[in-house]
Parts: C-alpha cells; structure tokens; sequence
DNA sequence: TTAAACTTTCAATAATTATTGAAAGTTTAA
DNA sequence: TTAAACTTTCAATAATTATTGAAAGTTTAA
C-alpha cells in the first residue's frame, strides 16, 4: 500500500466511523483530510480533495468549528481561509466525549431521572418501570462521568494505572 | 407525570438513543417496551403497543436476538411466541459493548493498523500519516480495551476503584 | 393430510438525512 | 465607492435508511 491508497482509505474509513462518534460522514472526513495534513487546508482544496460541494464543505467545516475540533487560520496576506484540526488525539478525544455527553447523554440522563421519579401508585406495572429505569439512569450517569473523567486527564498516567487494575 | 406518560416518554428516549448504541430507532424502542414489561410480550402485542408493522417487528425481534439481549420465551399451550429481554443493566451494557466493539471498532482498528504500516518513503506527508494514524490506532485500542474490561466486571468493585482513582 | 395460526421475506414505498449549486451576502484591495 | 474574491444560505434534489403489507413459508393440532 502506498500513500494515495493509504491516505484513501484512511478517509473514508474515518468518514463512516462518524457514526460512532455522532458526526456525519462529510464531518468526518474532513475532519480526518485536515488529520493527517501536514498544512491547514483551504474551502478549495477540501472540496476539490473530497470531491464535495461548496455548500457541503462550508457546512460542514463551521460545524466542526462549532463542535471545537476544526480552528480558522489566518495566512498573512492570504484573501481565503484556511482550516486546521486538531492535532493531538488525547484532546481530541477529549472534546468529542465531552460533546457528546453535553448534545446527547446529559439529555437522556435528565429524562430517564423525570421517569424514574414518577409517584409509585402500587401497581406492578409502575413498579418496575421505576425500578427499571432507575437503574438505567444510575448505570449511564455513572458510564458518563467515568468516560469524560477518564479523557480529561491529558497525561496518562491514570490511563495507565487502570488499565494494571483492570487486566 | 403518571405511568402511561413516563412510559411513552421512556420509550421515544430510549428509541432516539438507539443511534448512540448502534441500533436503529424501532429496534431500540421494541427493548424499551421489553425492558419495563412485567412479562413476555408477543409479536402481537409489540406491534400493537409500539404501532408498529408485523414486518418491522418481526425483523428487529430478529435482530435484538442476534445481538443477544431478547430471547424466546415459549409459555405451554400458547400456540404463540413471546419474547423478553435482558434485565440486568450491568449485562445489558457488556453485550453492549462487546457487540459494538465486535462489528464495528475491531475492524476499523485492523484498518488503522493496516494503514499505519505503510512504508515510509521519507517525505513529509507520508510522515505525517504514519505518526497520525498510528496514535489513533492505539488511542482506539486502548479505548476499546478499557471499554470492554470495564463493563465485563459484573460486581462493581473495579468501578468503584475506578471512580475514586480518577475523582 | 389439512387447514388454521402463526412468522418471515422482500419488493414497493415512505421517511429521513445529506448534498448540490446558484443566489445572496460579506470582506478586502485599490 | 466599486468590483473582485471570497463564504454562507437555503430550496430543490439525491441518496440512504426504515417501514409497510401482502405473499410465501412454517408449525402444530386434530
């Protein structure tokens, strides 16, 4: 394999991964041109690379920028934009399981609470929604904050030492 | 709120989760009605419930099968069959996770690894793939790792352990 | 065997989500 | 100011994914 190929199937293999981690696949991908560039891109080159739309491209690379993982560059006496990620994968990772805890967890979490604390009317049935869905609020409130305190500490010594405690 | 409320509304949650475990939105709600249900439903009753086709029901039945968290439940004398799920949230979340590592992280990891290991020709953008896939590669191993030897504890000591290491 | 009671399959269709591209908007240099 | 060089917006369309429902298949009781 050489590195057209390389560089091929790493984007794409990124691309439908977005999935995974709650992005689109055009997200994705540039996201992962921008990865493994050894300079920030401009609006033209990600498109021309990706074969994707203006339209497309611009979207997308706000969101990115909205989710904090793509940054703006500005090139002296440069008229366009040119756009960088992200280059270290601990913080990056960091970001996108903080943002995905905010978007999407935090929001199950607090309804799952709202169910789980329903009036216990006696009944069966209302008993074992309650106890059902108590323990799903407990179990992904606790998967939560053991993923973002995980990710948050740039050093990894602690990754480390849970990995000893855990093997 | 009262139960036919909290149940509505934990079932939609539930279902729009669905993206966040991998599965799709009548899969996950089909587990949702199982998950708070005092006893084995059938197909019948599913479809009913969740307004749903018997298609539709009876694919995703089949799939929640496949991944292991529904089984069959045959009641004697019922000409019918009648489905349950998993109702432990500790091993709900291992079969989780280890059917999400097994389809979808494992193969991206072998293609990372794949990519990673190209020969190096010495110009720089062929650099900057090698050393950006490769920490991916183990950031995505590691995570995986952790992920999956987590959630395979079922007492929760390591938990435990875990979140006062990391607090 | 047969026929009733069920489940599965799958082509057609509906719903959802992503993408295009042209028009409108913005910025900068002269 | 103006016009060239850019970016953003958004209605239309394409692509993808989920759902239906009728026909075919299977199982069981008699």
């Amino acid at each position: 394999m050489k590195y057209e190929e390389a560089k091929i199937k790493f984007i794409s293999t990124w691309g439908s991964l977005g999935s995974l981690w709650g992005i689109n696949k055009a997200m994705a991908q540039i996201q992962a041109l921008l990865f493994i560039s050894t300079k920030p891109l401009s609006m033209e080159e990600i498109m021309k690379e990706l074969q994707i739309s203006r339209g497309n491209t611009s979207m997308n690379l706000r969101q990115l920028i909205d989710w904090g993982i793509v940054t703006k560059e500005i090139i002296p006496g440069e008229r366009r934009e040119y756009f960088q990620t992200e280059k270290d994968v601990q913080e990056l990772a960091r970001v996108i399981a903080k943002e995905r805890s905010r978007r999407e967890i935090q929001p199950v979490i607090k309804i799952l609470k709202d169910v789980s604390s329903i009036e216990d009317d006696g009944t069966e049935k209302t008993n074992e929604l309650i106890k059902q869905t108590k323990a799903l609020h407990e179990l992904t409130e606790t998967a939560d904050a053991m993923i973002n305190k995980m990710v948050n500490h740039k050093q990894n010594w602690v990754t480390k030492s849970i990995l000893k405690l855990i093997k």
